[in-house]
DNA sequence: TATTTATAACTAACCGGATAGTTAGTTATT
DNA sequence: AATAACTAACTATCCGGTTAGTTATAAATA
């Protein structure tokens, strides 16, 4: 039963773990072998090296990301609830960005940046047409929601992680985002 | 010229950047020697070893970190503010905190927990008093605001980094965040 | 259909440099 | 003379990466 992209696969799903507990640096080879229950080799067959490996996994899940998350400039407060659902869903791969944002080796600055300044312009669009006219730039708006709808899950060095089973504490916390945004994004007239 | 105090300094000031820039695993202890000029040996001679000359490091600059930061639960703003602005100040203190979240080798919880439980009363106190009532927690508020004032000092894997020279974006983005505190701590009745 | 052949999938053992930590000894200071 | 401050050299282990070779699989050939 030989399977090259079965084992592709394994490698990459225990690297991620491997990844996301160790960060780069800390991460070990031969630990993600053993675990992935394949010959260290293969990992150097199939992805160059550590390094590369590490990039694979996260551009792997980060575009996951694009597609499980839509953007919708007009409704800024059900995205930051989206965020945050998602965010308490997967800590692993805010860990992963977080570790990759650490260890700025290879920087994948240009790509993030676009996608960052396409929502910046549909945020303006967006206050255009609704002729809203908030105390607060796109670019302010986009890094508040982002910031705060991912602060509960266990990368930020100041909030308190929440338990991502208790339902109660969740949704009562996703509200309180809502209510944020939504109170900056109103706009004061 | 010998002076055992110096070189400590010297010592935890260079593990300072070592530990800022790489982590505690990426961190070589050997550069550090070699930067601080001193031999590697008195570096385990005066700190343990690697893992303690880290906590050494983080709590040395923590401490100062209260001291240079007094919490005023009666002008949440304007300790976002302060936060803000010292976060701009050190980015290398809260990338030391964020690689201490992300290896969470022997957690200080304790004593965390408990500052930020004090905070948490002190603004349920000072709520009582201006008969103050938001919709949100003083839980929720005080990661709002720590969350808030620290994502543009280059640890947010969501916002873009401030540049810190840049008086003109700096004092922007601080009156945008008291602002939006100013928001959350209103009171909609 | 049976047999060879080519190659893809995989493995065990190894390598050398890096690295945390140590030892045994030297130099300065009081 | 005693001891505090410091050093050079060493060690054992770890770890990323490689090599040289083996096994399964499927196509080609007879």
């Amino acid at each position: 039963m030989r399977d090259a992209e079965a084992t592709k696969e394994r490698i990459l799903e225990t690297a991620m773990k491997e990844f996301s507990s160790y960060g780069i640096a800390g991460a070990r080879v031969d630990r993600i072998a053993k675990q992935a229950k394949c010959n260290k080799n293969l990992i150097y067959i199939y992805f160059e090296n550590k390094e590369t490996l590490f990039t694979t996994v996260l551009q792997k899940h980060l575009t996951r990301v694009y597609e499980e998350i839509t953007f919708t400039p007009e409704d800024l407060p059900g995205f930051a609830a989206k965020v945050f659902d998602w965010a308490m869903a997967h800590p692993d791969i805010l860990r992963l960005m977080e570790w990759n944002k650490l260890e700025n080796k290879t920087e994948s600055f240009t790509e993030r940046a676009a996608a960052q300044d396409k929502k910046i312009k549909m945020i303006k669009n967006a206050q255009n047409v609704d002729l809203k006219k908030t105390t607060f730039t796109p670019e302010f708006l986009l890094s508040a929601i982002m910031t705060l709808a991912t602060a509960w899950a266990g990368i930020n060095p100041f909030a308190m992680s929440l338990d991502s089973d208790d339902q109660k504490k969740l949704s009562q916390t996703r509200t309180a985002i809502v209510e944020a945004i939504k109170l900056m994004t109103q706009g004061t007239e």
